[in-house]
DNA sequence: ATTATCTATAGATCTATAGATAATGC
DNA sequence: ATTATCTATAGATCTATAGATAATGC
């Protein structure tokens, strides 16, 4: 009935005090402390399952391998951005504008909120890979609800297509390399910071003022 | 008197039409393309000589290691900015919106028009190490001066010093995350698009449209 | 003699698998 | 018996050095 000594199997060779997570979940933790820090490349197997706790052998109990954790902690990033875009894009009660704006704001606190930079991740080569399709298609997808509302702002609304997508490609970059940014002055706190870049992605869109909403 | 057979020491054992590169040049060229594509950390000396056109070995008879590589590239990407950028912050004939204007697009174009997306690099975790201290104190003088820049527009004359910070940081870090930009679509004119993203730069600052000059 | 290159390799990794071990469950 | 972990390690790298070699220069 102790906390200790009640799981099943070889008990760790490194004891720790129960983080409550699941082992994968520690090494998804691990992991992305280690790629934004050091790198993905330069991060080795035997790293990212000793920071979780465990003999880097272990590690190939729950995951394939570096990929599979890149891929997850990929795709968990940019999966709660979508669901809030689709969100956003079915309702009508609200502007385009400010639908926009919150959108941008959210992204930018999830990117730059959390413990670790995840976004620096985007940037990775490897993510052009096979094994990264999936997140790509997330990524895309999430770019394709911007663009859409943006073209249903005022400002918007009568740019030819290739403008409009440059615009998107502008906006969408700003909020996706606002790591760069944050890491500047890591000391800003997060929801200031995020309005902020919302309020600048909304210039770059054309829009002056931050919409009341 | 020919054109092979003149250099003194052993031939290569792959011969190649002269590139008119010294080797060390060669060794810079080869290494742009495979960091960028394939990543610092997950390129190989090998990789990088070979690529040069010689052998693993020979590549340090030219340079101390991949280090030492990755610097030559990131001060090659940031000093003629830096240079550019006290030429504009000197010139008083013009004013700080079209100079600062004109430094995004420039940067801009030095970022996308070569042949490789070195400003990618600008985000490795490598580059926070001791070794890349140079290059981050020319990148931090050249944010330096975009915040002068900024502060001389009649825009953000007014601003508080933490606003025209955080100005500065975003408008900063557009034209450094224009990698990501660009990538998205790479079929478009470097010019016209480093022109777009100035324009989007002064949007950010406050500046709505593209100065006359 | 000098130089630029080569071949060969020691030593240090790193990944992924094989097989042993120490818990609980029944 | 089942499970989660461990230890050990084969095989595949990768870096950096030692020493040989094939040119030109004098």
């Amino acid at each position: 009935m102790s906390t200790t000594g009640r799981r099943v199997g070889r008990p760790r060779a490194q004891q720790r005090p129960d983080s409550g997570l699941t082992p994968r979940e520690e090494l998804l933790e691990a992991a992305a402390e280690l790629f934004t820090t050091r790198g993905y490349a330069a991060t080795t197997t035997r790293a990212v399952a000793e920071r979780a706790g465990m003999r880097q052998a272990t590690m190939y109990h729950y995951v394939a391998g570096k990929e599979e954790l890149l891929a997850g902690l990929l795709e968990s990033t940019v999966a709660p951005s979508l669901v809030l875009a689709h969100r956003l894009l079915d309702d009508p009660t609200v502007s385009a504008e400010v639908r926009l704006w919150q959108l941008c704001r959210s992204d930018v606190e999830l990117l730059c909120g959390g413990p670790h930079n995840l976004g620096a991740l985007y940037l990775l080569p490897e993510v052009r890979t096979e094994a990264f399709a999936g997140f790509r298609r997330v990524r895309s997808d999430l770019k394709d609800a911007y663009g859409r509302l943006l073209a249903a702002t005022k400002e918007c609304g009568a740019l030819g297509e290739g403008e409009l997508a440059l615009r998107t490609d502008l906006v969408f970059g700003l909020i996706e390399g606002v790591i760069l940014i944050h890491r500047s002055d890591p000391g800003r706190a997060p929801e200031v910071f995020a309005a902020a870049t919302a309020d600048a992605a909304l210039r770059i869109a054309g829009i002056p003022e931050r919409p009341a909403g």
